[in-house]
DNA sequence: GGCGGGAGCTTGCTGGCGCAACTGTTGTCG
DNA sequence: CGACAACAGTTGCGCCAGCAAGCTCCCGCC
């Protein structure tokens, strides 16, 4: 009891004809949606998470990020990203680098080769992106899209800092 | 180049602010809101997986389903049923049994036991999923969200069966 | 000023899943 | 009828990721 999930224990609330579509819809659709732009983006020898290294580290100040930091961003557990890392290291694509100012902290930061891979990528996997996805929805299910997993992630964001 | 996303190589349609936002924010919630589900699964003893499982079971005519339908309904690869099953198996919640209309398939059924354990989670699953998706949407958000994942997941069935 | 708690990264272990190869069964076509 | 393609499921292998433990290093507090 007192567990987070109950208080509807005592009356659970079930979902309506259209939240349970909503829901079906989305459980259905997201895993094939994943793979569907993984197996656009194998073209170019990379994975979802390699190519969202890649956009962090570019987007960054000195095309560099702090390990824990990048974990976050990419919803990763430390040793998961310490893997990671390591595959994209040993293809070239990111340098190791301790930092000066806490030298606890490692710091990912892309070569020229990383950032000539995420060009050679970019347009193909925009595309992926438009093709199953964006160009399936009119400007207003863009929109709400946005609104929808904006909420959500706020959501869960504020949720799992209260501790 | 030739490859099957190529045809925008040469004028890469990038997404305009709208499209990002849904984009980005779609990419960085989805993970989390998926680990949220799980962990509050975790309370009664379930997956995600071990979840619609049990789920697809229980609304099959004799709450049993061929290995292969189930698989493609679960979006997961023969192997990958087998070892899940096993684990279900050897939980008490899924029984094995050959066919006897067609001696190479395995039907998987639903136990009492699994039947049970659905019933216990239902409640809390349900909730779990108001409380970090459906109930932080407004009726139209639901609508349209019900709207972009069926469109979208018809494309990829669509594409998919092509070749 | 040094000491304990805690942050940041890595490593050993484990579990889940996909791919490819294999077995057994069915269906089809000459 | 007999051969061969196609299908259903399992197994070996490898990859990726999380958890827990361990190391180094920072910082706040006495």
């Amino acid at each position: 009891m007192m567990s987070s999930v109950s208080g509807s224990e005592s009356k659970p609330r079930w979902l309506d004809e259209n939240e349970q579509r909503a829901w079906r819809a989305y459980v259905e659709c997201v895993g094939d949606l994943f793979t569907a732009f993984e197996n656009d983006l194998t073209e170019f020898g990379l994975t979802m998470g390699d190519y969202q290294v890649l956009v962090y580290l570019s987007e960054a100040d000195d095309q560099a990020l702090r390990m824990c930091d990048l974990a976050r961003r990419l919803q990763l557990s430390p040793s998961g990203l310490t893997r990671r890392l390591d595959g994209m290291v040993k293809a070239g694509w990111v340098r190791r680098q301790n930092s000066q100012i806490d030298r606890r902290v490692m710091l990912a930061e892309l070569t020229d080769a990383g950032r000539t891979a995420l060009d050679d990528a970019a347009p193909g996997h925009v595309a992926s992106v438009r093709r199953h996805l964006i160009d399936r929805l009119d400007r207003h299910q863009v929109q709400v899209m946005a609104e929808i997993f904006t909420a959500v992630g706020d959501g869960l964001r504020k949720e799992s800092d209260v501790p």
